[in-house]
DNA sequence: ACAAAATGATACCAATATGGTATCATTTAC
DNA sequence: GTAAATGATACCATATTGGTATCATTTTGT
């Protein structure tokens, strides 16, 4: 039940240290010197937030990544989807045999309500505001 | 990333049924005509919800559970607690090497802020008030 | 041309959490 | 004494998470 999976958590740092260099290219070598990351795995991160579109990458020596994106425009809760999947707090008892029953449609309502309100603050939090 | 998994949803159910019987004894036989769970793995939830002092329970024949508290004092947020361990959106990412890191930090802060939020709403919603 | 250094793609593996099953022991009511 | 219930415990299946390994491709520098 965490919020920020290590997935999460590595292409966070990695992010910041590559928005900071303002537009050098940075490569997976230089970060896994900054941070204690395990390189196959950095590099598998790397290659999704490409793929996502967060990430610009080039390929051949002296190659790496810059962001595709300004910071500004990249927020903590895309990078929870990009990895797990869009942020569901409890499963949709709606298809369950008791759906109409009160119990569960009276809790429903109330973690729904908890789960709006924790995307909306993680789709507040944008990588530019954790930056210097 | 679940607050409400299969063992809370069925916890709840079944401790809301128990509730609603007011006193009287409910065994397994009874809550799985009520309710879709597997009955070993409901057994198994029952037995937990007893050893964490939720429910009292009754060995032998006619035996089963009754509350061991009242609905009143039964809150979401303990149930979550009793399964799955105290509620954590974040890692502690204070054990890391770079843990004075300020991208580290001033996300934590954040994430630790909608933590304690959501802890909190957990915290507000008792049995009782998803009960009839 | 060629080697070095980088990413791209992909397959695989280990640990953990979750959801669930199975079995036998013990207790109690009738 | 038997049936019906919980207590205890061991086991299993699946999904998720975290991580490794390998080879292909691209680019730079000599």
């Amino acid at each position: 039940m965490r919020l920020i999976s290590k997935k999460t958590d590595y292409a966070i740092k990695a992010i910041c240290f590559i928005a900071e260099a303002k537009g050098r290219v940075v490569s997976v070598a230089e970060l896994i010197r900054e941070f204690d990351m395990p390189r196959p795995f950095l590099r598998k991160i790397l290659q999704i937030l490409k793929k996502s579109g967060i990430l610009k990458s080039y390929k051949g020596q002296d190659g790496g990544f810059t962001l595709a994106i300004p910071a500004r425009e990249i927020f903590v809760a895309n990078l929870i989807k990009i990895f797990h999947g869009p942020i569901k707090l409890s499963r949709c008892v709606f298809k369950e045999r008791l759906c109409s029953d009160v119990k569960t449609c009276a809790l429903k309502v109330r973690i729904d309500t908890i789960e709006t309100r924790v995307a909306r603050e993680l789709q507040s939090i944008n990588i530019e505001s954790l930056l210097k």
